[in-house]
Order: structure tokens, then C-alpha cells, then sequence
DNA sequence: CCGATATACCTCGGGGTCGAGGTATTGTCG
DNA sequence: CGACAATACCTCGACCCCGAGGTATATCGG
């Protein structure tokens, strides 16, 4: 996750650590603030994995920078993920958007296309969220204000997107 | 999180794991599954907190079955998380859907509607998800097709959360 | 009566995340 | 000139999650 986001950014261009984190801070900070703690150490496993390289430069501003390098395993790692994402990153919002993010970094539209249409057979599946004993509840059936909310928000989001998933497939079709 | 959905679902009657595990896979399931192994080890630690207590029932249809019910502590440790839930609870979906589900058990509307208010000045807050270079990018600003839709889809979803939460909000007011 | 399935529970190792804390440099404001 | 903020990086222990694997009982079809 934190790990595709890295490479996905880098992929744009090489960035030092404290600037890759404010790419990562705007993606999903607000949602989810990335620590110090989390981010140095996903950046030294992708080193060892030889998915990234480190060159220190002499600090321009401060103390010295690491200016991170995607390597071609690290490109090639990237497309992997792109292409056959996790059935949690199709599933999970926040990790479906880190995945949109990134998409058009894959060049074959109908690879785009695939992964578009995976989400859409997600968000296309009946899903009861709550249980009367063994009994699945229906919308209709719950009279508590805030789980209505639940499945009226829920609801209202997958029709936005469903909307959307459609006329961006149509739209990589005619490419 | 997983911890106050156990204790949220525990509040309305006492479960055994398994059942236990049905209700949670309705409601959070589908976007990330729950495994055996986050589960149990969940629940024993909720016991030894001396937020629930087990007591072993000779199976009904097949092993010994462990009935998980609520202890005193174990409902104040729900009461106090819902009139206070962390800023992760209020930010992240996934998260604020389980408060939902669970936020009719406080009984003061003003404690509620107090909750709704938090998320309600996340929503309203202005969040831009990418960058160019350190430049905050506008919504126009954005040629690529799939972060577009992020921010179509985003803006769907506060858009129709933030109307039910004043709707919601006016109807505690009246109680 | 055998195997499959559903019920029901548990452990363990590997791995990721977090917060708290630490180090060092440069620029800015009073 | 001294304090402070911003830049820039790093470590550590605590904690949680996950998947793989294991145990055991009841029921039902063939």
C-alpha cells in the first residue's frame, strides 16, 4: 500500500524523503497521517529489495538528502501491482484510490480497462451490513437514523462511482 | 477499532465468537475481511482488560461454545468511546461507518449529535489530494482521467454525507 | 459408515504501523 | 546573538493484524 504509493511517485521523479511525505501527506494524510516511523522504514525495505536506489547529495536546504531512484525492478514492480491488484485494494477504498492514482502510469489502456472493471463488479455486489440474529436486514427494515446513514451513504457513493467507472470505460474503448 | 465493534455488538446481546464473527463480517467484511486469527486474539484481550467475560456453554450443534457478555467496564469502555471517538474514527470511512453503526447506544442526542458535528467539520474541511512539484493541484488542474475520478467520486461522497448529517443533525435537535 | 461441510475455537511466526524520542543543519525573527 | 521553526533523517519497542495451520464435534448425503 504505503509501498505502491512510493514507487508510484517516484516513478514521476526522483524525490527525497521528506518530499516523497508530503506527496503521501496530500494522497492520504488527511484521511490517514503517515508517521516518520512508518515512512523511513518502508524506504530502507524497498532499498534492500532493490526496488529503489539512494544517492546523498549534500543538503541544499538542511542536512544532507537521500534523493530516492526508481530502478527498473522498481518500475517493473510497480506495473506488477498496477496491473493484478489485491483483492483489498479493489475492495478498500482508501486503497482503491491510491491504486487510481498511480493507473495511468500502465500504457495499455485495456489493462486500465480490466482493473476498472474490477472495482465495478465489486461496488456491483449486493452487501447487507447488518444482522437481525441470522436474519441479513434490509434497508427498509432498519429504523436506527445513523446505520440508515450507513447504507444511504454507502449507496450514494457507489452510484457516483459506478456512474463514473462506466463513462471512463466507454472512454478508454474509443482509444 | 475491531475492539469497539465487538464490544458495540456485545452491548445488545451476548455472543459466542462465531456469531460474533458473522456480525463483523456484515458489516466491515466485505471491505476487509476479518481473519480467525485477528478475531480471537482480539477477544482475549478484551477479557483480559475485563471488558467482557467468557463463559463456556457445552455446544449446542457442535464444540463447547464460549458466550462473550458485556461487563460494566466493558460498556463504559464503549460509552466513553463513542461521545469520544479518535480522529482516525472520524476521518477514515471504514472507521466512522462502525461508529455509526453503534452511535444510537448513547442515549444523549446532544452527545451524538456532537459526534455527527466532528465529521461533519472533517468533510467541510478543504483537502487537495495531489501536487505538482510542491504546487497544490486544483480539481481543473488535472488532466488524468483516474485522479479525476477520485475527486468526482470524494466529492460525491461528502457531498451526499454532508446533507444526511445535517438532516440527521436537525432531527436530533427536535428530540 | 465414510467423507464433506458447517460449527467452533485456538496458536504461532512474520511483518507492518505507530508514537516517542533522538540527531543535525539552515533560515528567520526579535 | 539566541531561540525557534522548518528541513531532513533515523531507531526502538509496543502493539496489532494476517495467513497458515491445527483441533474437535455434529449433521447430512451417498
Amino acid at each position: 500500500m504505503l509501498k505502491l504509493a512510493i514507487l508510484g511517485f517516484l516513478y514521476d521523479r526522483p524525490l527525497h524523503g521528506y518530499e516523497l511525505r508530503r506527496h503521501l501527506v496530500a494522497l492520504t494524510g488527511h484521511i490517514r497521517p503517515i508517521s516518520d516511523g512508518t515512512l523511513y522504514p518502508a524506504i530502507k525495505r524497498l532499498e534492500a529489495d532493490g526496488l529503489l536506489t539512494r544517492e546523498t547529495e549534500p543538503g541544499t536546504v538542511a542536512a544532507p538528502r537521500h534523493t530516492l531512484h526508481l530502478t527498473p525492478a522498481g518500475r517493473a514492480a510497480l506495473f506488477d501491482w498496477l496491473r493484478a491488484p489485491e483483492d483489498l485494494d479493489i475492495s478498500d477504498e482508501n486503497r482503491w484510490f491510491t491504486v487510481l492514482a498511480f493507473l495511468r502510469h500502465l500504457d495499455a489502456p485495456a489493462d486500465q480497462a480490466a482493473v476498472l472493471r474490477r472495482r465495478l463488479a465489486f461496488l456491483s455486489e449486493p452487501a447487507s451490513f447488518f444482522y437481525e440474529g441470522t436474519r441479513p436486514l434490509r434497508a427498509e427494515d432498519i429504523t436506527d437514523p445513523f446505520r440508515s446513514g450507513v447504507l444511504l451513504v454507502a449507496r450514494a457513493t457507489s452510484q457516483a462511482e459506478i456512474t463514473w467507472l462506466h463513462d471512463t470505460l466507454a472512454l478508454l474503448e474509443t482509444t
